[in-house]
DNA sequence: CAGTGGTCTAGACCACGGG
DNA sequence: CCGTGGTCTAGACCACTGC
């Protein structure tokens, strides 16, 4: 199903395998519509999606530039798990689970103005080149999904889209900077003195109800991100 | 011109004065198809940006759900102007010009491996609140616009839009947690120990030239953003 | 069942780039 | 001039919601 889909998948794996390097010009509108046997805004849909996430630039008279997405790392303006992170920067990285308690409340810091829920509570570690340098803790919405089975390697993400089916949809997140707190300092082993990079997340189905809450705090001198952005006028 | 983009303005407006509350459903497609006399692609067009900007989500069988839109605040995932950001924020601010220099290269750590440049550098300290908080270093390409006229008021982004008809088109943002430099804390009136926020970017036109290199430097302490973020499947 | 949004089509005209 | 991407149309079928 979903045509558009599948073509924005065949070329953003072609432009990810190098088939086309940064600057150069993807094949025209007209030509993928022969290849793909579909209409010609169908392939405007697909080559939307990857303008929108940064990896070509479309020039009107021209054709579609293929952009340097080398760099793209970290964004914080999509929704991405940190296995999914990992996975496409091929970095070297553990997750450790440091806790799990069920019916918590969700703390006020987290909600900005949302109903208090009760929770799942996980907290994990996540160890990049052999140093611990994120501390997340998800608040999983017990009214959607109680009981989470969860072994060390697991991701949350994945559990909730292909093990249940849910369908998320898009998430606020407020990003901060503050300073470490004792949990910060036990386990990621730094002082007080270190900034935190702090981004605390609310995550929507498509039905609109939400369905964790989540805080990471990321090691302020160890912490890098590279976003994309485009003007609309 | 442009239909779709005159709706999108059109229901934004209305969103942002308050004729749609967050939890209420928009008018439907078909009648907006009536009320604007356009083919429904059009109006979905007008949708599909209200939506990828975290103002509506839409929700199949049920209508198109305005969201709760009053806490976007500083996003670094959208390409707007301080002078964008403070207007639709309600902000007082002023900001200062510091220095003013022509024909400078533009520093390695500002280019992330793209080509030197010769720019005309513009400081300005931004004052929110009375407070000096941000430290604005804009290197501006030579090559493409020599010699701008700049009063203390004036906004970079409106004199290349709207004086010399530039089209912006994207940029790609860095973000780093660092330690206050000199000039950090000699204009913002901070110690060393405040960590900043730096956003260093680069910024084209459409048809991918490089219009210009910015480093954003943030007080750590009262660094807010607010992102929207999307889940792609 | 009627109404909603999501996808797709075939075709049209426009604006821009480069030879 | 031709080929490119950008906009727009009228109509079709599907999947989902809620009554």
């Amino acid at each position: 199903m979903k045509k558009y889909l599948a073509i924005y998948h065949d070329l953003l794996s072609d432009i990810q395998a190098k088939k086309f390097e940064a600057g150069e010009i993807l094949p025209s509108n007209q030509q993928l519509v022969l290849r793909y046997g579909v209409s010609r805004e169908t392939v405007r849909k697909a080559m939307q999606l990857l303008a929108d996430e940064g990896y070509i630039q479309t020039i009107r008279g021209k054709g579609s530039l293929v952009l340097d997405n080398e760099r793209l790392l970290f964004p914080l303006s999509t929704i991405k798990s940190y296995q999914e992170i990992v996975d496409q920067n091929n970095l070297k990285s553990q997750s450790r689970i440091l806790k799990e308690v069920s019916h918590v409340l969700v703390p006020d810091r987290l909600r900005f103005g949302s109903p208090a829920i009760y929770a799942q509570l996980i907290v994990r570690e996540r160890i990049v080149s052999g140093e611990p340098t994120i501390l997340d803790y998800d608040y999983v919405n017990e009214a959607i999904t109680p009981d989470i089975p969860l072994k060390s390697g697991d991701s949350l993400f994945n559990y909730f889209e292909e093990k249940r089916g849910f369908n998320i949809d898009y998430a606020v997140k407020h990003l901060t900077v503050e300073s470490a707190e004792y949990d910060d300092c036990h386990y990621l082993k730094i002082d007080q003195s270190v900034p935190m990079l702090v981004v605390r997340s609310e995550t929507h189905l498509a039905d609109n109800r939400i369905l964790a809450y989540t805080e990471s705090r990321h090691r302020g001198d160890k912490f890098s991100s590279v976003e994309f952005a485009r003007r609309h006028h």
